[in-house]
DNA sequence: CGTGTTTGACCCATC
DNA sequence: GGATGGGTCAAACAC
């Protein structure tokens, strides 16, 4: 809490483009618009937050390798437009990126995830939120029985 | 038809 | 011991 909102500042808007084609999918799919970082989403949940007033959408890698979760989190805000929207990522990939542009620069040195994780812990740090519990051991949480 | 999104319900952790 | 919040999965719907 306090100092929020002004953080955001990777978010780039970029209208415009493919109007046909996007608004195709915009219709009814995701009418919110989230900025991609070079990874492949998938929607799994959304909450609205009471607390601070804010909808809260989870994201999952959809890589079968790749453990990353991506949290987005917006002011409940008139629809088509977002002020700011947070992005908070969370676990580590261990594939590559898609991107289209060629990324250049960082990553692919020392192998696997060590300097990514450290990457994206960074940028999870930098949500500056409070709690650090970290659920999520033991190999099957879920498993009543077969 | 398949993909992707959406909403609700369910579960777990925490207070 | 219960209640709440938060997080996740599943099913259904739409295109």
């Amino acid at each position: 809490m306090s100092t929020d909102a002004s953080t955001t500042s990777m978010d780039q808007c970029e209208e415009g483009l493919n109007r046909e084609d996007e608004q195709d999918m915009e219709r009814r799919s995701h009418r919110l618009k989230l900025p991609e970082d070079g990874y492949e989403w998938k929607k799994y949940g959304q909450k609205f937050n009471k607390n601070i007033g804010k909808f809260r959408s989870y994201f999952k890698c959809q890589r079968e390798n790749c453990m990353a979760k991506k949290r987005a989190e917006w002011s409940s805000r008139s629809d088509g437009e977002l002020g700011e929207i947070r992005i908070v990522y969370d676990g580590v990939h261990s594939h590559d990126q898609h991107s289209s542009s060629s990324s250049a620069s960082n990553s692919q040195g020392t192998s696997t995830s060590s300097s990514n994780a450290n990457q994206y812990n960074l940028l999870t740090q930098v949500q500056g939120e409070d709690h650090h519990h970290r659920h999520q051991s033991t190999s099957t949480p879920r498993t009543p029985h077969a």
